[in-house]
DNA sequence: ACTCCCTATCTGCTATTTACATATGTGTGT
DNA sequence: ACACACATATGTAAATAGCAGATAGGGAGT
């Protein structure tokens, strides 16, 4: 989830800090409350929802989800019917929507914590020509 | 930033992925923007302003300080007048400023993620007595 | 048959980060 | 002397993301 961009005015990518790590984990959730699937769709509908910028790294996606399997906040079992090769499809346990209901918790302070940056950022800078308004 | 409260309903705290990684980094920048200043009133800014839940570690926050140094985007000078030891006293680099703009464009592109899971989340749960809306 | 590509899952490795603990030292109040 | 708040710094362990690569099934074209 790296928003750096070649041709920037800067050469470093240490935007390693938007990786706003274990976001990954909620959105699986998420996504399966709304509809039972297998990891690779998983990793796509993020990316098309608008959730991660760009597709997800598979491995670990993989693996959030087998690590949510053995707490028990997700199951699955493989599908072998339809085409191409066998899919592990998961659905969300009763202990994965409780779970999910915390994150929602974490997810609102968090996004207050980024508006509140961004409050006082804009009133720093409102009306300038920064790279941020012309990502916009 | 953990959000995690004893005597919650579960007993696990996997909520380290309401760390967000990397965003200490982008509030110093903004906070030396505002007023040159050193360490320890930057941690204690960031509690007082809702920027971090919580006092933010103080290990990270000198390291991040030592680190934005050496790359140029901040300065610092030993401070002893005043009462109390001596405080290195930073202050914002025009390159610190630049990429302070370059992390604005980060946030806001955060920010529109936790609002994707936000909508979706209370399109599926709205009504409901969840732990979500128990928080606020 | 053969090759290429897309689908699908899984594992190994490394760099980086955070959280916690701990160390060091100054100045003030009692 | 002593405790305490201020202020900076370092050591360590656990965890994660990102990258690369391994393994395989199945369809399309040649």
């Amino acid at each position: 989830m790296c928003g750096y961009e070649p041709g920037g005015h800067h050469n470093r990518c240490d935007c390693r800090g938007a990786r706003m790590e274990g976001f990954l984990q909620p959105c699986l959730l998420l996504l399966l409350y709304e509809k039972s699937t297998h990891g690779y769709e998983l990793m796509e509908s993020m990316n098309r929802l608008g959730l991660w910028e760009g597709v997800p790294d598979a491995g670990a996606v993989y693996r959030h989800l087998r690590r949510l399997e053995e707490e028990g906040l997700v199951r699955s079992h493989w599908s072998t019917s339809g085409p191409g090769p066998a899919r592990r499809r998961y659905e969300i346990t009763p202990e994965g929507v409780d779970y999910l209901h915390d994150w929602a918790v974490t997810i609102r302070r968090n996004k207050a914590a980024l508006e509140t940056f961004l409050a006082r950022y804009e009133k720093l800078f409102s009306g300038h020509d920064t790279d941020a308004a012309k990502g916009y």
